[in-house]
DNA sequence: GTGTGCATGTAAGGAGTTACATGATTGC
DNA sequence: GCAATCATGTAACTCCTTACATGCACAC
């Protein structure tokens, strides 16, 4: 939140649009999240609200506080480890494929394939080009991190290419 | 749950341990699921219990009944898109990675680097070890996930050293 | 005899999702 | 006029984790 209001989204909408294009595939959030998370924030300090109405339409403007700042630099740099989880039922079926016969194998293989291949091109065709425009306002970490998705999702179809090819010998 | 027993853990503990040393990288699991969800199983007609005891000490066994088996296999070779999970908040705070120090860069990558080595290593050194014992029973997809996932982690460590380079220039 | 492992469960709580609810603005 | 988008929120629910609770078996 403190970082995606620092790189200028305003509005808990403009957060979750924003999440909805970049940090997705590896931190998805939803509204529901969002807005109860702005108001914890600006009660803790981190952040201010300013009232924005859109004509009729209400609406909330956040910034961060000076607080909100050092807060987001400091998990920036944090020593502590970062979390992550990582749950997959493709891989998970694949650990069990031992119980099919060798033509079940390699479909399931060959799902797995596509997958990964749909995602490497997702992140190049749809995602890059986004970041490619932030690029431009000097941030250079959207686009490696998309490239960097691309690059193991590509790197991992061809694994697995790899693998069918040896089964089937 | 089905898959584990079907590859001979008979109780919700031996699951347990099971998953811990195996699935837990894509697909972890607590005992507090693993009970509950044993007894809906049996419920359902996809898994057969029965006592066997140690001693005083009873325990419950579990075996896949046909229609378990069939259930398994439907899974395994079900068309539907796997599921999929994954929340990392290391690759979020490079994501944020423009309001720090070109120095503060470098080590947050370093960090990044560190964990995807130690990921690559424990693989390796000690999942490995324990698919090997699987393949001599003819299990070769626990191996084959092992080297996909170290090898992975490795190609991501070898990227986001490249990467580390291409910035110190 | 004592610690480690085997074994089964419950309770409380946290994190996140989907669905529900509402309504203004903007562009066609 | 109508649809898509902007915008804010609540409620219910699901999934999963941590902590609690209990006690036998076995090896040293």
């Amino acid at each position: 939140m403190l970082g995606m209001i620092g790189l200028g989204a305003r509005s808990g909408y403009a957060i979750k649009r924003a999440t909805d294009i970049s940090t997705r595939f590896f931190w998805p959030t939803s509204l529901a999240q969002v807005y109860p998370e702005l108001s914890r924030l600006e009660r803790a300090g981190l952040l201010a609200r300013s009232e924005d109405p859109r004509g009729l339409r209400r609406r909330s403007s956040y910034e961060l506080t000076e607080q909100g700042e050092a807060a987001l630099l400091s998990w920036l740099c944090s020593e502590q480890k970062a979390t992550t989880h990582f749950r997959d039922e493709g891989i998970l079926r694949l650990f069990f494929a031992d119980a099919l016969t060798l033509e079940d194998q390699l479909a399931l293989i060959g799902r797995l394939r596509e997958r990964a291949r749909a995602a490497s091109t997702q992140l190049v065709q749809e995602i890059a080009p986004l970041a490619d425009v932030l690029a431009e306002e000097g941030l250079r970490y959207p686009g490696l991190i998309a490239r960097l998705g691309a690059d193991t999702y590509a790197y991992v179809e061809q694994w697995l290419e790899r693998a069918q090819e040896e089964l089937r010998e």
